[in-house]
DNA sequence: ATGGTGGTTGCACCA
């Protein structure tokens, strides 16, 4: 079985790169973040007559996570909505949905960005990991896959020069202390070993051509339960997803299960 | 600085 995570920076903007994605690396379940579409917002005649079907979850204009597949969706849930101080729409954001997919509990997640480290945001993502870290260590003795953008860069070498990150989130002790935490409870990192850097990224900014210098991020993952991660056979980052005209900001993440 | 979305079809807000 092959599972794939895309940061797609909407969906309906880009459903002709999502078709051609699952067609040229015969992809068997897909999850999606930043979806930025309502559930009747999709266009899905097209994944449909690919054989895939599609569970969504979505309701503001930036957020939204979806798993596409083609081995089945079961037992569908929706979690980890929103900061609970907020009103609406934003109290309704899916920032994470989980389904069995060909025996695998897959959880596409969209972790908070965070804005600034002074920025009440930023106290709502350790939070929100805090809570799905204690959800997951329910799922660590069954295949689970947490995938998707953690919006964490865990190590220096995963993010282009880390002198220019002195301020920023995504590289901060509480944010890597917290990526760390669920490695400590058994999930492991199931691409690195499959494409180790430096210089191996997963987000490039659009602006200041970024990705034509190869001056990325790496922050989005593929973290496997014991049980999923002795079943993988390979991963890699599609890179070339990331060149070209209406490209999303991320490229996707595969990874092989035998 | 770039790009997507919804709406105030200009512009604010998000990444």
């Amino acid at each position: 079985m092959r599972l794939a995570t895309w940061n797609v920076n909407s969906l309906r903007s880009r459903i002709d790169r999502v078709e051609k994605l699952l067609e040229r690396h015969e992809i068997d379940v897909l999850a999606l973040q930043e979806t930025k579409a309502r559930v009747d917002q999709l266009p899905l005649m097209g994944l449909e007559s690919m054989g895939y079907e599609v569970a969504s979850a979505g309701f503001s204009q930036w957020n939204g996570v979806a798993i596409i597949s083609r081995v089945g969706i079961e037992d569908v849930e929706v979690g980890f909505e929103g900061m609970p101080e907020w009103g609406e729409p934003q109290a309704a954001e899916a920032r994470a949905i989980g389904a069995t997919c060909g025996g695998v509990r897959v959880w596409s997640l969209y972790v908070p960005n965070g804005r600034k480290v002074d920025d009440p945001h930023f106290v709502y993502k350790l939070d929100w990991l805090t809570r799905l870290r204690a959800a997951a260590q329910g799922w660590r003795d069954q295949p689970t896959a947490l995938v998707g953008d953690w919006n964490i860069a865990p190590q220096d070498d995963d993010v282009f020069d880390i002198s220019q990150f002195r301020t920023s989130t995504h590289v901060t002790p509480p944010e890597r202390a917290a990526f760390q935490g669920f490695l400590d409870d058994g999930y492991a990192d199931v691409v690195r070993p499959h494409a180790p850097g430096p210089g191996v990224y997963t987000y490039w900014d659009y602006y200041r051509q970024r990705f034509e210098r190869n001056r990325g991020m790496r922050i989005d993952f593929v973290l496997g339960s014991p049980s999923f991660a002795e079943r993988v056979t390979g991963a890699f980052i599609d890179t070339e997803e990331r060149a070209g005209q209406g490209a999303s900001d991320h490229a996707p993440v595969v990874v092989d299960l035998s």
